[in-house]
DNA sequence: TTGCGTGTTGGACA
DNA sequence: CTGTCCAACACGCA
């Protein structure tokens, strides 16, 4: 779920509704989500202010007080939502928002402000998710962020050429591959590859550089829609209000096999790259061999 | 009932 | 550097 449109989505949505705000308490449903001691953890962000939340890839990054930075990672089914508590502070029941998705079963995390009732609910159905806070001197030598490739949207065309052409394998598995450019996943990698008619199984060594400014093109094309639209709510991803996004409506050969290419006609296909499906249009995106 | 597929990353291995 | 397979987990579906 949680690409780089929907990352970016929470992140704008969290940093509207919780800069400037303090942290009062935080309370572990299932404490695995962070992925160190919690009670440091906990004492660590504890009465720090928000300064702001930024977007790295698929990571998002909440700045602190006192150079403290919380990274977190949302994996295939996690999400943030801002919400009310009760003034109670031992009992935690949560009023979730009225179109939320995300069944409250797998709520992990409750933060707590000082402000107000605010407050924000980790959920994780899959609880792939991941949660650390570390200090913000260090980001670079943080191992999950020092590994990233370049920012996807920030990525210039003669870059993204260079770093792609002479490459062996298939485009898809490099456009997926976090450390060489950062923010695709299995949506946005299908449908860039579509708009710039290219066979997701392409070796890339066969692809010309025109075709490369294409796809670099297209993947800034697709992924500012999607941000417009509010990212893709295939199964359970929402924003921080519990509001679906309305990328999916958009979608080209995503979760589309056997239906009509929108551009052709011809039925849509689906084929595994890398144990994942990848979906397109076997007339609009030819595979080229030497 | 059982098995399979699902938006993620990371590690082991050839 | 490549690609492949598997693991973490919960759920819907055939």
């Amino acid at each position: 779920m949680p690409e780089l449109p929907e990352v970016e989505t929470i992140a704008k949505g969290l940093h509207q509704a919780i800069a400037g705000k303090r942290i009062k308490e935080v309370k572990a449903i299932f404490p695995g989500i962070v992925r160190q001691n919690f009670r440091i953890f906990k004492k660590t962000i504890i009465q720090k202010e928000i300064k702001g939340v930024r977007r790295r890839g698929k990571y998002l990054l909440i700045d602190l007080s006192e150079g403290k930075t919380i990274l977190t990672h949302l994996g295939m089914t996690g999400g943030f939502l801002f919400i009310n508590l009760p003034n109670s502070p031992p009992k935690v029941s949560v009023r979730r928002p009225p179109q939320s998705r995300l069944n409250s079963k797998h709520d992990h995390l409750i933060f707590r402000f000082c402000e107000s009732n605010a407050g924000l609910c980790y959920n994780d159905q899959r609880k792939f998710g991941k949660i650390k806070v570390f200090n913000t001197t260090e980001e670079k030598n943080i191992p999950e962020l020092k590994k990233l490739g370049l920012e996807a949207l920030e990525i210039s065309s003669s870059e993204f050429i260079r770093i792609f052409k002479n490459r062996k394998g298939r485009i898809k598995s490099a456009l997926l591959n976090q450390q060489i450019i950062a923010g695709l996943g299995n949506i946005y990698t299908d449908e860039s590859l579509f708009e710039a008619n290219i066979h997701p199984a392409q070796k890339m060594n066969l692809l010309k550089a025109s075709k490369l400014k294409d796809l670099h093109k297209a993947i800034r094309k697709v992924l500012n829609k999607a941000i417009k639209a509010g990212g893709s709510s295939i199964e359970n991803y929402s924003d921080i209000d519990g509001r679906m996004g309305r990328f999916q409506l958009h979608h080209k050969v995503y979760g589309r096999e056997g239906e009509f290419c929108k551009r052709c006609g011809r039925k849509i296909k689906r084929i595994k790259i890398n144990q994942r499906s990848s979906y397109f249009c076997p007339k609009c995106q030819p595979l080229k061999d030497a």
